[in-house]
Parts: C-alpha cells; sequence; structure tokens
DNA sequence: TATTGTTATACTCTATAACTATA
DNA sequence: TATAGTTATAGAGTATAACAATA
C-alpha cells in the first residue's frame, strides 16, 4: 500500500493564514480598521522609525503603498504628517487622539482574535507553532 | 523582570504566510501561473466536481471570482467550458492538453517550493507543524 | 547628484448585485 | 420558481515609473 503523501506545508500554511486573515479583517473592519491600517499603527506606536521607508520595511510593504495607506489614515484623522525641521525631506508622522483611541480599539480585537486562535492548544504547542513559523519566515528572507 | 510578551501567533502566521506566498507566486509567475491559477489547476487534476460551485468552495472563493479566473485561463487555452448534456445549466470544464502542461509545470514549481520551505525541519517537526495547521485551520471554519 | 517621499497609473484578487439560461 | 453560472461593477491592496522637494 502507498502511504498518502502529505499535504504540502506551503498549501496548509495559505489555507490557515487565508481563513485567519479573513475573520481577523472582519473583525478589525467592524471597528473602522483593516490589517494594513492596525500593522501601521503598531509599527506606530512601537516607535524608533526615522524614515518612512523604515516604517514600510517593517510592515513589509513598498514606499508608495505606504504613502496610501497613510493618505486614507491622514484623511480619517488618525494622523499629521509634518516636516521634521532639520532635514525637511523627512516626514515626520504623530498619532492624533483619535489615531491612538483607534490604536487602543483594534489592539481589544487582535487580543480578542489571538485569544481564539490559541485556544485548543497547550502552551508547550504555542511555543513550538511561535518557533516553528518564525523559522519558516526567516527561511524567506534569505 | 518582566517577561517579553509573545508575539501573537496571528501575526507571526500573516508574517510567514506572506514572505511564503510572495516567493511561491513569483516562482509561478515564472512559468506564466499565479496562485489562484495553480489552486484551480490543482482542484479540476484532483477531480470529483459536478458544479463550479463545489470548485469555487475547494479554491475557497465565490462563484463570480472563480469565472474571472476560468476566463482568463480559458483565454490562455487552459481549459474548455462546455455544457452538460443531461443538465445544461451545468458547465463541465476539461482541461486541454495546455492546460495539463501547465498543470505539471507547476507542479514542478511547487514541489521544488516546498522542499524549500521543508529544509532545515526535522521529520518530527514537519509533522507537527502540519497538525497545528490543520488544527489552526479547522478552528477558523468554526 | 543623492535622498525622501508623493503622484500617476495600473494590475490582481476579491466580492456583491443583477442578469441570462436552463430546468 | 429555483438553480447554475456569467456579467457588470466596484473596492482593497499592491506595485513600478516618473516626479517634486530637499539636501
Amino acid at each position: 500500500m502507498m502511504e498518502p503523501a502529505h499535504t504540502p506545508i506551503g498549501l496548509l500554511l495559505a489555507r490557515a493564514a487565508k481563513t485567519a486573515s479573513r475573520a481577523f479583517d472582519d473583525a478589525l473592519a467592524a471597528e473602522g480598521g483593516s490589517i494594513p491600517v492596525w500593522l501601521v499603527l503598531l509599527a506606530l506606536m512601537r516607535g524608533g522609525h526615522r524614515m518612512q521607508s523604515e516604517l514600510a520595511d517593517e510592515v513589509g510593504i513598498q514606499g508608495p503603498t505606504l504613502t496610501h495607506h497613510l493618505n486614507g489614515m491622514e484623511n480619517a484623522g488618525l494622523l499629521l504628517r509634518q516636516r521634521a525641521p532639520d532635514n525637511r525631506r523627512i516626514h515626520r508622522i504623530e498619532l492624533t487622539d483619535t489615531g491612538r483611541a483607534m490604536f487602543h480599539r483594534l489592539r481589544g480585537v487582535a487580543m480578542a482574535y489571538d485569544a481564539r486562535l490559541r485556544s485548543g492548544f497547550t502552551e508547550a504547542e504555542l511555543d513550538m507553532l511561535r518557533n516553528l513559523l518564525e523559522r519558516l519566515a526567516a527561511k524567506q528572507a534569505s
């Protein structure tokens, strides 16, 4: 008898991520957010960005794509862009109170969502999963 | 001292899947394919579809989205659509020789890609990863 | 000239609502 | 009326190339 071939890791990864990200995006949308907006807010609240290009790298998108999202977020009153006095080529991004409030709402969504993802797994399994996912992501960078 | 908070599972999953799917899509594009085209070809070659709606479900997209991809694939000469004689509401999809050749080329890409994904992991780790990813995907369906 | 970010443009994937063809 | 699939339309996210502002 032949063993059934294992389902490819890439297909399993894509399926798990697709279903997860759809549900997560729906939950964020109910609060007026989206995945890219959440990732940008998360990166901004973590701080440490000198330039938008660094922010784009952290979010995993290109410069014009970041500009696109920043435009939407600025129109929504979540942030302000000002040129830095010492080097006016650099735009400094500041979250408004509205932006910070949005961050906290979306963080609530993200925490609730992650709790749901973690349910049914032991801590040891979650640690193993984190380790495996980090190694997978790191592999791609090369 | 506080322990550093664990990075959310959802974020790690999204990162791993994003980097993986980009590289995979690039590799498929070099052969004239794409991820949705590959998934449709894979489902068609597995067979067992009576209706397009079942095919759409298997690929994880809606009917009109499937129609969109089938249009492109038919224009590219990969398949033909004909009405079933016994129930002319149903369209039967048949892969052409070109379509089957594309399937085999893209399967080669997928197998090479998955081999790369698997490298650096032990068989026990891969089994664990498959199990964890399947449980994650199953959870979302509920 | 080099750097930072934006504008202009376009493409892919996806979806919902309305429609046609068939039963 | 109900079902299978398509057409019409739209929207989100992404990207590349060309550009403007600044250094």
